[in-house]
DNA sequence: CTGAAAGCGCTTACAG
DNA sequence: CTGAAAGCGCTTACAG
């Protein structure tokens, strides 16, 4: 790493002052063609590329952005690289910092990365513990997966698939539903749950209860375990795939006949969840974007510009054997 | 984050130069007890943190690391966390960058990251476009999920768990094996298929075959479909959860008794394996330590030291329902 | 044991 | 349209 260019080799080789190369790699209007061309040329041929340490110190902004992840939790890394690209992309450079479990050292370690003077906007994929921070601590967005202005915002727009699932089991001819919901520290867990409240409704659905779960495939098995023999035939919304394959355990156990005697979804589509046996009605994510979306809220709120709007098709439904018409099979 | 203290601010405070403050926190040796605590105080009066874009320039040393992960890839972040708890408590940063999906860019992209300067080391949780480096690149280390190097290294350490599933089985008097392999790309994939190859000649067995697969559900799902039906009793080993999963659903439609007729065994204990019909038998991996591990080593690597051994214990069975006595359930 | 000073590689008023 | 110069916040010989 020792002969890397700087600034002043490219100004040497071009026989221009070095501020002139400074304005053209920040792109200052009123530099000639010609003395630009140079310049470039100069550069590209000595493999020159602005230190970004001293632009940092000298514009005093970081370029810098945090994601902070939990240890121990797979949830949400499949966001990171997409939200790392859209980071680059910005010109952004993207830091991960992982959190440890225990709820008072990550709160204090959350402090310690909002005060560091190194990041411009911090992203965590996690609920946060709630702080009052400084007025003019940098951006921090919390995204688990979605935040609850999200939620808000958009009339389920993050929990919309569940909406869909639920229309379609109706005509199917489904009438009795139940929830297994993820983790309601999460708000992703939330808007399904609301999702699914709020369409019972609407479509005059019997509802066999809404069962808090942890996101684990233990919440599944045992909701079903505790169903009464005459819930079936019911239609089981999970809030993720690995709920609903504990449910699906569950229900073989008990003898009954998949998806006679119970439809089911999930969320997520896992890689396994293709080869269940009956394999899984899920809800695919665009992982990548989503990821991206996230990042763009955050340096919209850095920059002071308005949030980007939310992509569409950001979700896809894959049908599949867990669904069908009550008591049998029927298109 | 306007109003960051400097250096020149805790010395004002103190009393004493800028210089002393910095030896204070570079460590130097020489500063009287009186001193160094009076520039303790006032900095953390002050709320003092020494700017690292400044330091690193001077220094010349960047402190940081990169984590390469291709986009739209999920197999290996979960060993993020542990890989950027390790970094930090070695003292540097860790950043993430993103790779693109075509081969062509990717490469690029890889070699801008170790020529731009910016990282004393790359650590990449994929295989590489092997390029010809300059002599004074950082550090690359690829692992993927290990390395070949420790593969060779240590008489299949990190495929160890394959050899005592096969044990186990053999002494429940299973004779015939099949092996679904991963992608042949990944080191991890040769090493768990090499451990196989070894141990059915070291314990005699009979081989049904080794097909080579790309992780997913699909190449289960296949070798299974293409097996003749006397070749039951036997027992599958598959490279990972997913492909078993594959495995017994193709299992399941061919009518077979599941684990009477095969076994099975997969590798990353997924959340779902445990909640799958049977549940799997799988391998777990201690993500954390597997991922502070690999950082340990590119460590080492960029220090000139040598390299950690390999912690004990990374690996642990789960026995589950997938494993049996061949033809019906026997201890 | 402590300080004055140079310099890391940039950006950006300020002149011309 | 281009250049000379100051300064971002540090580290580190070099003096004393």
């Amino acid at each position: 790493m020792g002969e890397r260019p700087t600034s002043h080799d490219v100004a040497r080789a071009a026989g221009v002052s070095q501020s002139t190369v400074s304005f053209v790699f920040t792109g200052r209007a009123g530099i000639s063609d010609a003395t630009r061309d140079k310049v470039l040329r100069a550069a590209s041929d000595l493999g020159y590329r602005p230190n970004l340490a001293a632009r940092a110190m000298r514009t005093r902004r970081t370029g810098r952005l945090a994601i902070v992840v939990p240890i121990a939790s797979a949830i949400p890394l499949s966001l990171i690289p997409g939200a790392a690209a859209a980071a680059e992309e910005a010109g952004y450079v993207v830091e991960v910092v992982s959190l440890p479990q225990e709820p008072a050292a990550r709160a204090e370690r959350v402090a310690e990365v909002r005060d560091s003077g190194q990041y411009e906007g911090v992203l965590a994929f996690t609920p946060l513990p709630t702080a009052d921070s400084p007025a003019d601590a940098p951006a921090i967005l919390a995204v688990g997966e979605f935040d609850d202005e999200m939620h808000a915002a958009g009339e389920f727009a993050d929990a919309q698939p569940i909406v869909t699932l639920m229309e379609r089991l109706a005509t199917l001819g489904h009438r009795r539903f139940l929830h297994v919901a993820g983790d309601p520290r999460f708000p992703s867990a939330r808007a399904r749950r609301d999702a699914y409240r709020a369409t019972v409704e609407r479509l005059g659905l019997t509802s066999l209860g809404v069962v808090d779960g942890d996101w684990g495939g233990g919440s599944g098995e045992m909701a079903v375990a505790a169903l009464p023999d005459d819930a079936r035939p019911l239609a089981l919304i999970a809030a993720n795939d690995v709920i609903a394959t504990g449910a699906i355990r569950a229900a073989l156990r008990r003898g009954w006949t998949l998806p006679d005697d119970m439809s089911i979804t999930g969320w997520d589509d896992h890689p396994q969840s293709a080869f269940l046996s009956p394999s899984l009605t899920s809800v695919t994510q665009d992982r990548e974007r989503l990821g991206a979306y996230s990042m763009q809220r955050l340096i919209a709120a850095v920059r002071g510009e308005e949030a980007p709007s939310r992509p569409a098709d950001l979700h896809a439904i894959q049908w599949r054997e867990s669904t069908a018409a009550p008591g049998g099979p029927t298109p």
